[in-house]
Order: structure tokens, then C-alpha cells, then sequence
DNA sequence: GATGAATGAGATTTCATTCAT
DNA sequence: AATGAATGAAATCTCATTCAT
């Protein structure tokens, strides 16, 4: 279809796009400013002035501040669920996919910042929306599959709680961001990497040395 | 006069001990709305309300909404701080001061249910002061410092960054009690005693099987 | 389109010119609220409510009650300067530019009452906001000049402190002006131009008899 | 009556004694305090911690904010009355006794800043209080009848109308302490009778060059 | 007299949301 | 779609005044 399109189809589709991009523009500035001031603290004008339209508008694309808030998350959340479920399906061992797995979230730090920021800071557990949290729980059901799937294969002591122990591995791993986000973690490549390292040979291998025979 | 007090000095103590009480009754009641509405959404009235005062007399106590949470979270930190210090000056092994450490953490949602949903909601991350970090990082540091202990005594595993350990340790407990907070974890006394076990298992014995085989 | 304007153009116009007949709206409220109540009386919804508007809005166009004071000061004094600074640069003997300026102050009680209410009561001496004192001081100085340049020209007595005189002068029109305001003198067209001669026969002519004999 | 009291009488007495030094205390307290704050800024409790009292004892001694105000006023200014009235019942001729007024009223302000700094900007002209507008007035009264007389002898002009000549010989006067106390005149004790000789020579003798013969 | 805890009306200001243009 | 003026509910905080002790 070389230009097969209508005068009437275009526009239209132009139209689409255009709208399109300017919800996004208003999601990024969104994540920006929650980022900088928060959640509460943040106003709707800030948004459209960092967005760079009027305030006004913004109400045309989401039906509150609340909303927007809640589209950074959905939208963001479900595309962190899918590179886990990706991860999840591949035919990796257990603790190779915990390690990708850990590599995801901690990567995302250097990927978007402030998405982290309010990822961290404003939805994990501020409850702002309870919608929310079953969407949240979709990511601890991964990880515990991995754990359960690790324990059936052999590969991880069958006696722990799958549930509690995936809460673990996330939970650490939060923490680490936060550390990041709050400035108390050194920060850098580097860091990532060590941190990836980290929480793999903490969770999956333990603080205690090994007995037996070697390591 | 045997006791040697003045008809001065009694009410004087009197009056001193009934606004300790007052200013303890705000806070309490603080807690509970907080944790109820989250800080944000609460309203001064409504603590005020809650402790059965006019909200005008909080401003006798507080100079503001912001210094009762603030006040809320240095008091009862603290406090904690004070008994994982405890523990650290014990003379136990690091793998059971750590489980020492769990076990004060995890009891306190037990305790005192309502201000764990504060500190979790509103305090840890939550960025209301940036004050309160520093006392946040002194947990860690008294983790840190057993972890570090815990590998020169040659009970932990030496090649590990004991910074993050003490972060994944943490991050693990903060989330256990978060979904507790979130009612996303069952809760119950035998549920608690459980995470603990777990939590020390998998941190400092890792989930993967010990094998006389090696890895 | 021969006349330019593009359909942007024309409502952003009109725009402009609505918002800025709304600020002279408020401005006209406040100063008779102000008139009637006294700045710290006034309340903000008192001035809303006399223009006929939400007393949000207010804060569109000022923001603070204390900058609706200070612009009423600003733009009045302001326009009252002007005139001043008209009749010095009249080619007038100094003594008939006293006059003027006499008539400009005194008949400004006619014109507006309520404006001269609030600038003699609230403004003139009240010490809210310092930075008028600079703007009041160009009023002296005009009047100062004036007399400086009476006294170059021989017309007036050279031995007299030209500062103190113009203050002394001042201080006299804003005496009636306040009795006129306290209603403790007799008010009227008749009564402004009796004012008027008086001041000048006061202050430029003096109480003592003038006679043949010297004094 | 060396020791004739009996020991009913001597502590009634030394209450009522200490009972007034206090009054006098908070009093000499709040001029203090309106003089650097303003009155509708200063705070009850500023007051009383002037004065070193507590604040609830301040209603022992004044019904409210306000009637110290008054009282404050009235006190001080009664006293002014009384020495204008014994300038006004001396056997001097008018403008000698304009002079008298002239240097009690400029005077003031070396002897009592902070008063004239409360009576300028707080009282004056402020209406804060009706009933005072009557007990300023008796100022008026004073310095009129002196005019009046001064024109009955022959010494001033019997052409000016005596009302508005003392309205504006005040103004002068209160515009000279208006500009110590707002920092806008040099001042000192040089500056002050400069003043004194200033506005005498203003108002009785005016600006205007004597003609005729010589001066 | 003296204290200061307690009250509560009330004031300013903010800001999410609506809506006319 | 786009603007930003307009609304008004709501929240924090102040402080004169009262009153139990």
C-alpha cells in the first residue's frame, strides 16, 4: 500500500499517533516529576509543565492524577512481568533464571531511574492503589515457581517455604534499589554487577561457609 | 515536711508527668491513624480526634503534622536500634545474632501491628525527611558489623560484600513484614516463627542444596 | 484575512484583556474592603466575595492578601507620582507648585474616598512591607525639590531646613486627609478648597501677622 | 506612724503595691512589643514572655489584647494632655506656647522611641479603638484654642481658620516623628531641636521671603 | 495570684478538577 | 485538541481566651 490510504484515513491515523505520543510525553514527565517530589507532593500542573502543555489537557488522557500514577505502574509493571515470564520459559536451571531474573530488576536502575524512584518510592507498598497489588503479586508468583520448580528438579532444599523464600529474593533485591535510590549504595556498573552477585550467591548459595567436601 | 517536697514542687511533677502522658496519647493515637489512612491522606483533626483532644492542643505538642510522624519513627526506631544492639554486644555466634536480629524485626508486626504498618508505609522509603536516613542506616550498619564479624570468625563466607549482605538480609525481613502489611502474606504466630526460620535458612544457609558432591 | 489576525490570535487577545479586567476587579474590592474593614480585618473571602468571585481565583492573580495591599499601594502611589513629578516639571513658581501638589492630594479624597482610606490607614505609616518606604520617600523628594528650588529662586526663605519643610508640608495635607478619613473634620467640596488655600497660607505664608513693624 | 500598720493592713498594701508594679510591667512590656511587631502581629504570649509572665496572668490584668492597647493609649496620652494643657494655661503668647507643644510632642520620641513608635502607627490613626478618636481630639482642641487666641491677640492671622491651622501644625509635627521612627529623618538631639525651630518657623512665620520692611 | 494546658473559631492558602472558549 | 480561568472543598496552622489546678 504505497499510499493507498484515504484523505480521510490519514489524518485519522495521524491523529491516533499524535495522541498516542502525547500520552506518553505526559507518562514520562509523570515518572520525572514523581520522581523528583513524589507522588503527594507532586501537582497535576507540574506534570503539564514538564510535559509542556496545559494543565487542562492532561485530563483529556487520564481521568485523574491518581490514574496517571496508576498507568505508570500498569504499564511499566506488566512489561517487568514479561521479561520475568520470558525468563521463567526458558530452559535455563533454576538458579540461572533467579539470576536473570535479579539481572532484570537491578539493570532496571541503570535503565530508568526515576522509574525506579517511583516504582520504589510511590507504588511498592504505599498502597495507593490496591489494585495494584495483585499485579505485584503476579511477580512473586514467577519467582516462587522458580523456586518451587528449583526445589521438585532437586537443585534447591525442598524443606523451605517457596512462598517466603521468593518474598526473600525479591525482598533483597528491592532493597538494593532502594539503597540506590536513596543514595546510601554506591552506585555504578560495577556496583550492579557486584549486587547481581551478590544476591545470587546470598539466596541461592548462603552467608554460611560450605562443609563437606570443598567448596 | 519529710519528703522534703514544696507545696511548689508536686504539682509542678504532677503536671510534667500528665503532659508526658498527653504527648504519648497523641502519638499512640498517630500511629494508629497513620497506619489506618496512611500519613498523607490522615488529617490532623483526626489524629487529634482519635486521641480525644482539640486538634489546636497537638500544636502544643507538635509543631507540626510532619514532627509527629517524625517523632513517631525516631522514638520507636530507636528503640529497636537499641535492642539490635543489644544483641550485637551478646556473646553468640553471628549466624544467631542474626536470627536474634529476625526475630526482633519479625515480632514487632506481632507487637505492634499498626506501627509496622507506619514504619513500612510511610517511613522506610517513603522520603517524608531526609533525617531519618541516617538513623535507618544505623540498622544496617549493626548488621554489617555482624556479618563482617561473622567472616573474620570464619563462620561466613569472606569473598562477600558484607555492605549488601546486611541490605539482603534486611530487604528479606522489611519485605516479609510488608506483606504481612499488605495482607499478602498470612500472618499468625506460627506463620512468624516460620519466616524466621526461613529467613535465616535462606540467608545464611542460601537455597541451594548442600551436597557432599559440591555444585 | 486583511486585517492580520489569525484565529489564534483574537481570543488569546481577549483573553488578556478579560484576566486583566478581572485583577482590576479584585483590586476595586479590596480597597473597599480594606476601606471598610481594615487590612487585618479583611478577610480573603471578604475581598472575594465583594468581586464577585471564588476567593481561590484570587490567588490567580495575586499571591497573597498582603500583595493585593501592596499592589493597591504600588499602582496608586505610583499613578500619584506621576503627577507630582507633572506639575515640577511646570514652568509654575514654586509656590504655586506647592499648591498644585496640595490640590492633587487633597481632591484625591473626592475622587476616592475609599482609596485614600486605605492609604492613609493602612499604607502610610503601618509598616507593612518596607519596600514602599522608598516609594513614599519620592514624594518627599519631589516636594523637597520644589522647595530647594524656591529658595535658589529667592522666592523662599533660605535659612530653612528644605527636607524637614517638605515633611512638615506633607504632614499637614496627610493630617486633613486623615481627619477627612476619621470623619473629625468637616468634609465637602467647599471644605477641600478651603483646605487647600489654608495649607498654603499655613506653609507658605505662616500664622504670624505680617507687618510693617517686623517682628 | 513609725510601724502603725497592723499586720492586716501592710500586706494588702504591698499587694496592691505589687499587684500595680506588675500591671506596670506588662505594660511597659507590650509597648515594647507593638513597637518591634506591630500590634496585629504580636501575639498575647509575646507579651507576657516580655514581660516574664505567664500568659493566662495577663487576663488578670486586662480583659483582652486589645484594652491593653488602650490602656496603653490612654495612659500615655492623657499624660501628653496634661502637658499640653499646662503649656496652654502659662502666660506666654501663642506662638511661645505652639513652641512648648512643639518640643513636647518632638521630645517624646528621645525620651520614649518605642512609645512614639506604638502611638504613630499603632493608635494614631489606625481606629483600632473608636473611642479613642475623642481623647486625640482633645489634643486638637488644645493647640486650636491656643491658635484662636493667637488670633484674638493680633499675633497670627485671623483669616486662617483655626481648626485646620492646628490640623496641620500637628500633622507637621506627627510626619517628623512618622519619619524618626520609620528611619526616613536623621536622627539625634541636634536633629530634634532643628526640628523644634523648623516647624515653628514653617507654621508661624511660613516659607514665604517677608517683604515690606525687612525680617 | 500564677501557671500553662486546653479549646476551637477562623484565616490563609493549595490544588485537583471542571468547563467555557 | 487545547487552553487556562474558575471553582470550592479541604487542610494546616495560629492564637486569643478560658479554666482547672
Amino acid at each position: 500500500m504505497t499510499d493507498g490510504s484515504t484523505a480521510q484515513e490519514r489524518p485519522t491515523r495521524d491523529r491516533q499517533a499524535a495522541s498516542e505520543e502525547k500520552r506518553r510525553l505526559i507518562l514520562d514527565a509523570a515518572v520525572r516529576v514523581f520522581a523528583r517530589s513524589g507522588y503527594h507532593t507532586s501537582r497535576v500542573s507540574d506534570i503539564a509543565e514538564e510535559a509542556g502543555i496545559a494543565h487542562g489537557l492532561l485530563y483529556h488522557y487520564f481521568s485523574s492524577k491518581e490514574e496517571v500514577l496508576a498507568t505508570v505502574f500498569r504499564e511499566n509493571w506488566g512489561e517487568l512481568l514479561g521479561r520475568l515470564a520470558h525468563v521463567e520459559s526458558s530452559n535455563e536451571p533454576a538458579d540461572e533464571q533467579l539470576r536473570g531474573m535479579a539481572k532484570i530488576l537491578l539493570r532496571s536502575w541503570r535503565n530508568d531511574p526515576d522509574l525506579v524512584r517511583v516504582m520504589v518510592r510511590e507504588v511498592a507498598r504505599s498502597s495507593h492503589l490496591n489494585d495494584q497489588i495483585e499485579e505485584i503479586g503476579a511477580a512473586f508468583s514467577t519467582i516462587q515457581r522458580v523456586v518451587e520448580r528449583g526445589q521438585a528438579e532437586g537443585v534447591f532444599r525442598p524443606d523451605l517455604d517457596p512462598r517466603l523464600a521468593s518474598w526473600i529474593f525479591y525482598g533483597g533485591l528491592e532493597e538494593i534499589l532502594t539503597g540506590w535510590v536513596l543514595g546510601q549504595l554506591p552506585d555504578g556498573d560495577e556496583e550492579v554487577a557486584r549486587a547481581e552477585r551478590t544476591i545470587i550467591d546470598v539466596v541461592c548459595g548462603g552467608l554460611t561457609v560450605r562443609g563437606g567436601s570443598g567448596s
